[in-house]
DNA sequence: CCGTTACATTATAATAATATAATATAAAAA
DNA sequence: TTTTTATATTATATTATTATAATGTAACGG
């Protein structure tokens, strides 16, 4: 017999899925997931982009690399943002293909 | 010449979809829903399903009616909640696929 | 070396989310 | 009618998030 165990997994991995909707679930930090979606970018093209200051986006990208969302690596006196995960991509198209149309 | 308009998209829905994103993302509500997908269920039935306060699930669930994610109907002297949105279940169902494995 | 650019860090005040408890209401059972 | 069950509402203390500003640092150009 074949006990379905979806919810028992849900609930192992809520809190940590928690931690990522989380951190989706802020129009700022969505926005930049958005713009990483289409490739990497610097911390100063983040804020061109998303008319936020220099210190949220700062922080708000540490926190995200912290949570294991995006990565960076420096490049001269740049560091360049991209996403980490890939389930992270598939989530965010998910949510541009049901939320963000039409 | 056809321009990539998904980051307005995603800019124009951003507020909308980040209060859903927010509902999502605490492990109770998260949950809740979880179990909602496998059916309708009483407010008591999710109190006992989650291990909640019976005033921590009415206010969660009020405030995700209020949302547009479940809808209510009463039978009876039961409330039975379901899921409301088809997006939204296809929505869970990624996080579900995602992240909810091995 | 000095200034500038790019980014990170720290501090703090304002706001929002959460847990909890107490009370209220409405339907059904006794 | 009184009691019980099921759910909703209100109030409040605690904690977390957020915006903002100010300062720090490291790399590079002149």
């Amino acid at each position: 017999m074949r006990r379905d165990v979806s919810i028992n997994k849900i609930e192992n991995s809520c809190d940590e899925v928690c931690l990522i909707l989380k951190s989706l679930s802020h129009p700022l930090r969505l926005l930049v997931l958005g713009h990483l979606l289409k490739g990497s970018k610097t911390v100063g093209e983040l804020v061109g982009l998303c008319e936020a200051s220099q210190s949220q986006m700062s922080q708000f990208l540490i926190r995200m690399k912290f949570e294991g969302l995006v990565s960076s690596e420096k490049d001269g006196k740049f560091q360049v943002y991209s996403l980490a995960d890939k389930r992270l991509i598939r989530l965010i198209k998910t949510i541009q293909d049901e939320y963000c149309r039409g």
